[in-house]
DNA sequence: GCGATCAGTT
DNA sequence: CACAACTGATCGC
């Protein structure tokens, strides 16, 4: 969970995801998305009476994300306040003390974080810097080297600081399978029991909370269908996903909540209450999406594990994995790193600490401009030097801010103004907006900057945009999701989840053999210093599975081996050798075998589980 | 009675 | 499973 506090050392006039305490003061908002735990104080009675008696403060935030928060009324006071941009468009904004006109220019770019719909990071660009905040993401390795607004030229542009959705930052979440892995799993699983008969049905056991809408699209292609879903309303505007999700309760495929899901389930009944179609009881099975984790050694990625029955875990991962973190920050190399999360059972000096050793070193500055490849692992780009020239070409517009305000000279820039002169609560139109030709460039000439407390790194650089090959990480299109203009209620396919529970809940008598496994692990193994591994089930596997396994509970062993798997020489590789046993020989099973495996898996058969294969018994 | 907060659940 | 939200108890206004 987010414990940012909600502002930048650089740019401590905005407030970002938390709209609490000292963030009152704040003269813009932004929402890197719509989740819960960053929009704290959002409702809060005290920030919309500021709002109230403000010409300039708005909250700035993705279409989708303004979307998904206006959908619930508790927040539909922002509409008038807030400002929606567009992806990867430089946005200048001014920054206005309202008390004594004072006022501070940024350019801020909104790119897409591959966390839930809507869900942005946003790079601020200004005289105090430029300052990446990512708010929640997953990126997979080398999305930041394909994304053009992280690059000047052909250069990555010279990060002041990264504020960091660190929530996994820390070697035990080495690696989380990719979403395609992840996807591919739960797509076979889903296949094979949905293809028996039309009375097997799927329940996807989701939690409240936007981010699995890509599962359903992928899987709603895939097998041509759409998702029950509790709920429309919130996609109403997003055809894109709209069009796979229905109320309609005839399909086999479920993503519905309801309070006691869970003993639903174990009635053999979906959240919607349905538990029959034409007489014949539904055979359900649970796929329960959550996060699972691997060693750095581990080779093997098991992407659904069973857990009972007929319920199953699916790999699913919101964040980032800590190589897919190190990845991304070996690849930005910002100065300062600030975690916004502090991963359970570490401590802010320790993942401080950690972090410091992603950061540019002083003498990474003269290793790239001397040999730009010296200090990495791995070929990209050369390292941003300073261009100190580069500015000036922007800065021919001293005055340029004035300017402006009247008329777009730039390009790339949308100037988003919400100036004084403007429109007071009317819609959420776009004032003047006003484009720069080049990306960065953010006048600082007649802005005070003064106040930005910390310390002052004085940045410049910034060179002149070009577009690296930009091919924007994939689950883009999804996650920004384009938007119907208005109003468009087609796809209001029946009731929504009247309640109607069906009656007689048939009794498992399909299912009589409940296994309770706990798919655990004891969690021993006090290794090393603060490690405090939580017990991790099951992954990190023995060797020798192959992607996208299906491991039945007895199988998982409890060797508790988190493998800790961490580069850095230290204590954690300790464990990671201790615990784990060494991959031997091992083939990696034929596709078909593995289909062979997950009909069989899917169908319930028992399957057992050995080196390098599995057969049935 | 509403809201914030926290512990516990899922 | 370590994500994010809901539930219920408690406290304060």
């Amino acid at each position: 969970m987010s414990s940012f506090a909600g502002r930048m050392k650089e740019y401590p006039t905005v407030s970002l995801d938390r709209f609490d305490r000292e963030n009152l003061h704040a003269r813009a908002y932004f929402l890197s998305h719509c989740h819960k735990d960053h929009m704290k104080g959002l409702k809060g009675p005290l920030l919309r009476r500021k709002l109230q008696f403000s010409r300039t403060v708005r909250l700035y935030c993705s279409f989708v994300t303004k979307e998904l928060l206006l959908n619930n009324p508790k927040y539909s006071f922002w509409e008038e306040y807030i400002v929606p941009l567009e992806l990867e468009s430089p946005t200048q904004i001014s920054l206005v003390d309202e008390a004594s006109g004072e006022k501070e220019e940024v350019v801020v770019t909104l790119l897409a974080a591959g966390h839930c719909p809507g869900s942005v990071m946003f790079l601020f660009e200004g005289c105090r810097g430029n300052v990446l905040y990512t708010g929640d993401f997953r990126f997979a390795a080398g999305d930041a080297s394909r994304m053009e607004h992280l690059h000047s030229g052909s250069r990555v542009k010279d990060i002041q600081s990264v504020y960091l959705d660190s929530t996994f930052y820390d070697p035990r979440f080495y690696q989380i399978p990719t979403r395609e892995v992840c996807l591919n799993g739960i797509s076979q699983l889903i296949g094979n029991w949905i293809g028996q008969s039309p009375h097997h049905v799927v329940w996807l056991n989701c939690k409240a909370a936007y981010g699995y809408e890509y599962l359903f699209t992928n899987l709603g292609d895939e097998f041509n269908t759409q998702i029950h879903v509790n709920s429309l309303a919130m996609f109403k505007k997003m055809p894109e996903i709209l069009s796979y999700v229905t109320t309609d309760r005839r399909t086999q495929i479920h993503a519905c909540r309801h309070p006691k899901d869970d003993e639903f389930f174990q009635g053999n009944r979906l959240p919607c209450g349905c538990s029959a179609a034409d007489g014949t009881p539904l055979r359900i099975i649970s796929i329960k999406p959550s996060t699972m984790w691997f060693g750095e050694r581990t080779k093997k990625t098991n992407v659904i594990i069973k857990t009972g029955a007929s319920s199953y875990r699916a790999c699913f991962s919101f964040h980032s994995s800590y190589s897919e973190l190190r990845d991304f920050l070996t690849y930005l190399q910002p100065i300062n790193i600030h975690p916004s999360v502090i991963p359970i059972g570490r401590t802010l000096t320790e993942v401080t600490q950690m972090l410091k050793l992603m950061c540019r070193k002083p003498s990474d500055q003269e290793a790239f401009v001397y040999k730009p490849l010296g200090v990495l692992k791995r070929s990209r780009p050369e390292r941003p030097t300073y261009d100190s020239d580069s500015e000036d070409e922007l800065f021919e517009g001293l005055d340029l801010a004035p300017v402006r305000k009247k008329m777009g000279l730039r390009k790339d820039v949308q100037k988003e103004n919400l100036p004084e002169t403007t429109a007071p609560p009317v819609s959420v139109e776009e004032p003047s907006a006003v484009t720069l030709t080049d990306t960065q460039s953010v006048s600082c000439n007649y802005v005070d900057c003064t106040e930005s407390n910390g310390e002052d790194e004085d940045e410049e650089d910034e060179g002149k945009d070009v577009a690296a090959n930009s091919e924007p990480p994939k689950w883009d299109d999804f996650f920004t999701t384009e938007m119907l203009p208005d109003s468009q209620n087609s796809h209001n396919s029946q009731s929504q989840s009247q309640s109607s529970r069906m009656s007689g809940s048939e009794t498992p008598e399909l299912f009589s053999d409940k296994d309770e496994e706990t798919p655990d692990i004891t969690d021993d193994f006090s290794l090393t210093l603060s490690a405090s591994l939580s017990n991790h089930s099951s992954q990190n596997m023995d060797s020798s599975l192959p992607d996208t396994l299906i491991l039945h509970p007895e199988q998982q062993r409890g060797d508790g081996s988190t493998r800790t798997l961490e580069d850095e020489p230290s204590a954690s590789q300790v464990s990671s050798d201790f615990d784990i046993p060494s991959t031997p020989e091992s083939k990696a099973p034929q596709q078909d075998e593995l289909s062979q495996l997950y009909r069989k898996l899917a169908s319930g058969e028992e399957v057992e589980m050995r080196k390098g294969s599995a057969v049935s018994r």
